[in-house]
DNA sequence: GAACCCTCGGCAACCGGTTGCAAGAACCTT
DNA sequence: AAGGTTCTTGCAACCGGTTGCCGAGGGTTC
C-alpha cells in the first residue's frame, strides 16, 4: 500500500538506486533529477522504510530504555527528556520496563539488542559482569551505575548524601537512620558509603527495602523504634511512605522525626509537609545519556551530574 | 559479529530455508533436524532479525504508544501496563510525548507508521479527520477519545462526573466550578456534557486550561471570587495545583471549598489532604488497548471502562 | 581532434530473513 | 510392483533499501 522507492523511480522514470541517493547522498545526485525525485516523492507520499534502510546499513535510528519502573514517578521526566532529545536526533525510542526483575532485564535486552543501536540502561539490577557481557552485543549507557569502561550517566548521590547528612548535623541530629534501596542498588551503595565516613553521627541502617511507598510504610516501626530523630530515605517515594507510616503511629514530620528523601519527584512537592530532598538531575540526565550514546565512539566518557538539596518542610531541628 | 540464520545453516549442514522454518512453521521439520538446528541456534547465540523478519511477513512486532504527556503522572501506571502486555505478546513499544502539541503528534505517527503493526493514541490531540486520515496507513486504537469507526478504549467519564456531582450536591453544594483541561479534550467535552444536564446545579465554567498543577493554581483566584463552594476539576493535578492555590490564598479545603479531581494518580493518593477524585482505570485501559489492538481485524470494536468515585479528605459539607 | 577527467545514473549484489514451488524419499495401497 | 500419499528439504525469488563499480556523455586541455 504505502509507497516504496520503487513506485517513486517508477513515476520519474529514474533507476531505485537514484532515488537512494536523493536521500542518503544527496550530492551524488544532479540537481535537476534531486528535484524531480522528491517532487515525485512527495506526490507518492514516500516515507524510506527504516527497517529496510538498516538492514543494509546496520543502524536502526532507534534505541532502547530500560528501566527499573516505568510508574515509580522518578522516571518519567527522565523518559520524556531521553524520548525528546532522541527525537531530535531521528532517533525513536523503545521503553521497557522490568519490574525491578534482572532476568526481564536481560531478557529484555537481548530481544531488542538487533532493533537498536544503543540501549539506556537506567538504574540496572543486573550484576556488573552480566551488563559487560551484554555490551559485547550492542551499546551501553548506563544511568546511574558506575561499571569500569562503560559510558555512565552518574549522579552525584555522594555529594547529595554529604549535603542531606551535614543538613540534619547543623540542625543537631546525632542519631541518623539510613533507609536504603533494593539489593544492588548503586545508589544505595553510594549513600552507605558517604554515611561510613560520616564523623561524629550515630547511623542506624535499614534494608534492603523496595524502592516504593510501601517500602517506607514497611520500615516506619522499625525506623521509630530504633530511637534516630532524623532518616535519609533511599528515595522520595520511600520518604512519603515514611511520612506516612510515622503518621500513623502519632510521631509528626518534622517535629519529631525529621525525613529527607532523594529524586525530587512531584509528589514530595506536593505533599504536606512538602518534602525536603536531595533533587537528582533526572531531565539532563535522560538528555546526556542519548548524547553520549549517539557521539561515544564506544569510548567510557562518563559524566557526573550535580545533586542539590532543597530544604523545604520535612525536617526541622532536633528534638532534646 | 551477531549470528545470522546463515551461521546457523552452515553449522549443522542445512540450508537456510529449513533454519527459517525451525522457527516460524516448526511442524513443516523433521523434529530430528530441528533439534540439531535448534542446539546449533542456542549454541551460536542465534536470535532472528526481527527487522529482517518484518521486511518480507510485514508484521513488526512493533507498536507505537503516543500521549501527550509522559511526565503527566496519568500516563505512567498506563504506558506501563500497555509495556507488559505487550511484552506478553512479544511485542516491543515504542513511546513517544507529543508536548500535547498537534504537529508533533503528526510527524511522530507518520514517522512511527512504517516500523509498527499499529499505534495507541492516548487523548490524542489531532483533530477527527486528521486521524481518519492517518488510519488509511495504521491501524490505531485510541484511548480517551471516541471516533467513529475505530477501535477505542474509553473511560467512563461521564458516568465517573454524574458520581461526583452527586456526591457534592449530597453534600449541600449548589453552585460548582467546573474547571476544564485544554481544547479538543474528549474528556472535557464529556465533562461538561453531564453538567449541562445536571438539574438544580449552578455550574460556574473555566477553561480552557493548562491540564497540570501550573493550570489549577492558575485559575484558583477565579474559582474563589466567583462563588462556588465546590469544583470539579479537569484532572487531579489541576485539582492540586487548585488546592495550593486556594491555600496560597488563605481558603482551605475542604472547609471552605470542597475540591474534586479525576484521574487517581499517585500525589492526590498522598496529598493532604488527601483529594476526593473520580478514578480513571489507566491499569486496565493500558492492557485492554494493546489487546484490541492485535486482536482486532480492524473493526472498530470499543470498550468501555468503569470509573469509580474515591471519597477522600478534599470534599466535606457546603458552608451554609 | 585526441586524450583525459568529472559527473551522473544504471546494474547488480547484498543485508537477514520468508515462502511458494518442486523434487526426492519414505511409506502405503491395492 | 506400479501408482499415490505424505514428509522433508532445497531452490530461488522477494521484501525495501544501499552501495561499489562501471560506462556514457559532456567539458577541458594541449
Amino acid at each position: 500500500m504505502a509507497a516504496t522507492i520503487k513506485d517513486v523511480a517508477r513515476a520519474c522514470g529514474v533507476h531505485v538506486s537514484t532515488v537512494s541517493r536523493t536521500f542518503s547522498a544527496p550530492h551524488l545526485v544532479n540537481p535537476a533529477t534531486r528535484s524531480r525525485v522528491l517532487a515525485a516523492a512527495d506526490d507518492l507520499g514516500y516515507r524510506p522504510n527504516r527497517a529496510a534502510r538498516a538492514l543494509t546499513t546496520g543502524r536502526t535510528f532507534n534505541m532502547g530504555l530500560i528501566v527499573a519502573d516505568i510508574s515509580n514517578p522518578f522516571f518519567p521526566p527522565l523518559i520524556k527528556a531521553a524520548q525528546a532529545q532522541a527525537r531530535g536526533r531521528d532517533y525513536h525510542v523503545f521503553v521497557a520496563d522490568t519490574d525491578e526483575d534482572p532476568r526481564v532485564e536481560e531478557e529484555l535486552i537481548r530481544t531488542l539488542t538487533k532493533q537498536v543501536d544503543g540501549v539506556l540502561l537506567c538504574s540496572p539490577r543486573l550484576s556488573n559482569k552480566m551488563i559487560e557481557r551484554l555490551a559485547e552485543d550492542v551499546p551501553f549507557v548506563v544511568v546511574n551505575r558506575r561499571i569500569k569502561g562503560m559510558p555512565a550517566v552518574l549522579m552525584n548521590v555522594a555529594q547529595g548524601a554529604r549535603l542531606a547528612l551535614d543538613h540534619l548535623a547543623g540542625l543537631g541530629h546525632r542519631r541518623i537512620a539510613l533507609v536504603s534501596g533494593p539489593i544492588g542498588s548503586w545508589t544505595s551503595n553510594e549513600m552507605q558509603g558517604v554515611a561510613a565516613e560520616a564523623a561524629g553521627l550515630d547511623l542506624v541502617f535499614f534494608g534492603p527495602n523496595q524502592p516504593t511507598e510501601s517500602g517506607g510504610l514497611a520500615v516506619a516501626p522499625e525506623v521509630a523504634a530504633c530511637g534516630a530523630t532524623a532518616v535519609l530515605a533511599y528515595n522520595d517515594l520511600v520518604a512519603l511512605g515514611l511520612v506516612e507510616g510515622l503518621a500513623a503511629m502519632e510521631i509528626g514530620v518534622p517535629d519529631q522525626i525529621s525525613v529527607i528523601g532523594f529524586d525530587d519527584i512531584l509528589p514530595g512537592r506536593l505533599n504536606r509537609p512538602k518534602l525536603t530532598t536531595v533533587a537528582m538531575p533526572a531531565v539532563q540526565a535522560g538528555r546526556m545519556a542519548v548524547d553520549l550514546l549517539l557521539q561515544s565512539g564506544g569510548e567510557g566518557a562518563t559524566v557526573t551530574l550535580d545533586t542539590a538539596l532543597i530544604v523545604r518542610e520535612s525536617t526541622g531541628r532536633a528534638q532534646t
